[in-house]
DNA sequence: ATTAGGG
DNA sequence: CCCTAAT
């Protein structure tokens, strides 16, 4: 930092010739996106994996007790590879209903052995009804149904003998039908998990919860461009379960990082198309776009009709559909409600979400350039599956259901123990945050137990990767700042007992996807895929602590989505604002941030944010140059304020120095204008030559 | 898609 | 940060 400041008083370096200088937009267009080639896998292998276990199992298995799976699922961890995912699972297809994941997607999944499609079908038999009994009621037939279904083919139970103690905790809080609902699922989900777990001991914890959903009318389901998840049946098998743990990782980036690291452990993975970020946001930015946009403009329900076409239980939410995009969180809480008092309830969802979390021996050593050193380390691989069934009728028998949303990011936190709880809170949410692209709160869970006092030390509160009983829970969170309701349920958390630190109980199903637009998230699975840790802002110099110790964290995540298609007929003013428009997460610069801004800033001058973001945020995806602009306009104002009436991180003093100078400098300076090709940066003057080469980053 | 500003 | 208008 310090010999940062010189290099920009150096003169000679400090103010490089501009970089990237003004090139045709589609020149330079390329060049900004080629660092997103990487791409990304499509995470479903997951999914597949395990419903493809299940199927498998069940099939051969009547009974429904989970001791009988566990037994029949069980496959030595040696031949988990040699046991290849490939089972027989050409009745499932699961259709990636998103849009936005398969319409622009680069994504282009290879010959897929297994492919979950969803049949959309009519919803002839959901009930609707105006209050919640109602709702309940649709819940509990959907369940049913579902089961049926799958006992056809699959013979999922209701395992509550294996779950039981998961069970419990869930139980504790069916205030709402809703959540009746949601229990009933978190058990089938847990079989899922289950079958996953015993497929290879490498596993050391498996969440999976379920996404509560609704099933949204079969024609929108239709309109959205259905993706094939292809699925590798050796993937899944050597992705998710690393045999040495030194040697495989598995890792989801779930950052905007757009680069993948390979470990070259499986021979037998197949290269695998990953989705670059900048699809991915590509994807989301429409999907944003097109929700916060166009809902708001149309009027009486013109996209309704456009879009929901024979959709009749929309009349009153018609809009919401488009809303629960972006809201997933925050409308969680509201959406609950209004299950309660929402008078109708149009459809009945079944979501499921798996988790898994992978416990890596080591961080991936890509890590270390951006991760500070670290006692605590936590890579959870998380998968989250939302899927709806539109329907469980299945002629043939066949479960089909499809996946709305699709997460299976990895986190890797690394935490010196010296941290506090809030900050992990912060890491975690962060990553999930870029990932769904909510705003979601996490809750810290240590044995099932929240933890409160996030001023405490992971040390201090126990927390210590090895035990598999940390977990994360996901909260809603109320851009409004009221806290979320859901805080008080009962949490749901991994399992603390260490008998089976593989399999982890289910997660708060209280999930809600959107249906049509929920941004698919995609999020590759790959146990090749080192993650790179961007949490450099979180955890500043704290990270000091070099612990090679071999932390075990659980990281159960169960994104609240709220799911805008919910009946929600009531006045659209109270929650027209959160649901249409998640706000971003807020994402306070950090001084290395700001000070890349800035020296980007002087060089490039005010007036190319893009390119200032190319330069100096290429890699953060969340920044964009709009953002840049407007902190450059904050800094700029906070230079210009007295220190104390500057708030939150305080800005070193010379990088506000900097802002000036440079603000007055390019405002000043029209060459921008005149020259519109490269104009002269600024040129500091201050301090004598010294040049002190330091790369940072 | 970017840029520029207002809110 | 969000939203828009203008490019």
């Amino acid at each position: 930092m310090v010999s940062k400041k010189r290099l920009y008083y150096g003169g000679l370096d400090g103010f490089r010739a501009p970089v990237v200088p003004k090139a045709p937009r589609s020149i330079r267009r390329v060049s900004s996106k080629k660092s997103s080639a990487g791409g990304e896998i499509c995470p479903f292998e997951l999914l597949a994996a395990v419903a493809g276990k299940l199927l498998q199992e069940s099939e051969s298995s009547t009974s429904s007790t989970g001791q009988d799976v566990k037994e029949q699922i069980s496959v030595s961890k040696d031949n988990v590879k040699q046991e290849p995912l490939d089972v027989n699972l050409k009745p499932l297809r699961l259709d990636y209903l998103d849009q936005g994941f398969s319409a622009e997607s680069e994504f282009v999944p290879e010959p897929s052995d297994l492919e979950l499609k969803l049949e959309p079908t009519p919803l002839k038999d959901l009930p609707h009804s105006d209050n919640d009994s109602g709702i309940e009621h649709a819940s509990i037939v959907t369940t049913s149904d579902f089961l049926k279904e799958v006992g056809a083919n699959v013979k999922v139970e209701d395992h509550n003998g294996v779950n039981g103690s998961r069970s419990k905790s869930e139980g504790g809080s069916p205030s709402y039908g809703a959540v009746c609902d949601i229990n009933m699922e978190s058990n089938r989900a847990d079989v899922q998990t289950e079958a996953v777990g015993k497929l290879s001991d490498d596993f050391t914890a498996i969440k999976t919860c379920k996404l509560q959903d609704k099933i949204k009318p079969s024609v929108l389901s239709k309109s959205y461009s259905s993706v094939h998840l292809p699925f590798y049946s050796n993937l899944v098998p050597s992705a998710c379960f690393p045999r040495h743990r030194n040697s495989v990782k598995l890792g989801l980036r779930d950052d905007d990082e757009n680069s993948f690291s390979y470990n070259h452990h499986s021979t037998k993975m197949k290269a695998i198309r990953l989705q670059s970020r900048a699809g991915y946001r590509r994807k989301r930015q429409m999907m944003t776009t097109k929700y916060w946009k166009s809902v708001p403009k149309l009027k009486d329900y013109e996209l309704s009709n456009t879009t929901s076409i024979g959709v009749k239980h929309f009349d009153d939410n018609r809009k919401n559909i488009y809303k629960r995009q972006r809201c997933q969180v925050e409308v969680g809480v509201k959406r609950r409600k209004l299950f309660h008092h929402s008078p109708k309830l149009d459809y009945v969802h079944e979501v499921s979400s798996e988790s898994i979390s992978n416990l890596p021996e080591r961080s991936a050593g890509g890590d270390r350039k951006r991760m500070p050193a670290a006692s605590h380390k936590a890579k959870a691989a998380t998968s989250s599956v939302t899927s709806h069934k539109s329907s469980f009728q299945s002629k043939d028998g066949h479960v089909k259901f499809s996946i709305k949303s699709f997460t299976v990011p990895e986190l890797y936190i690394e935490m010196p123990e010296t941290s506090t709880v809030g900050s992990l809170k912060r890491a975690v949410m962060e990553k999930l945050a870029d990932i769904l692209g909510g705003e979601l709160d996490v809750g810290v869970l240590l044995q099932g137990k929240k933890v409160r006092d996030e001023n405490q030390t992971l040390q201090q509160t126990g927390i210590i990767f090895d035990s598999d009983t940390l977990g994360f829970m996901l909260e809603p969170n109320h851009p409004e700042g009221f806290s979320s309701p859901v805080q008080k349920e009962p949490p749901l958390l991994l399992p603390s007992d260490s008998h089976q630190p593989l399999i982890s109980g289910p997660a708060s199903p209280i999930i809600d996807v959107g249906s049509l637009d929920d941004p698919p998230v995609p999020i590759s699975l790959d146990n090749k895929y080192e993650s790179k840790q961007e949490s450099k802002s979180l955890l500043p110099e704290a990270l000091t602590k070099e612990i090679e110790a071999d932390n075990k964290a659980i990281v159960s995540i169960t994104p609240l989505i709220p799911e805008a298609l919910s009946a929600v007929p009531m006045n659209n003013k109270l929650s027209k604002r959160s649901e249409l428009s998640q706000r971003r997460t807020r994402r306070p610069f950090s001084v290395t941030e700001v000070e890349a801004l800035v020296e980007a800033v002087e060089n490039l001058g005010t007036g190319r944010w893009r390119d200032v973001k190319i330069r100096s945020f290429d890699d953060a995806n969340h920044r964009t140059y709009v953002d840049l602009k407007d902190k450059w306009k904050t800094l700029v104002h906070t230079a210009s304020i007295s220190p104390q009436q500057r708030r939150g991180e305080p800005v070193p003093q010379d990088l506000l120095d900097r802002v000036l100078a440079a603000h007055s400098f390019w405002s000043q300076n029209q060459s921008k204008q005149v020259g519109k090709h490269q104009s002269e940066p600024l040129q500091t003057v201050g301090t004598p030559v010294k040049v002190c080469l330091e790369f940072e980053r």
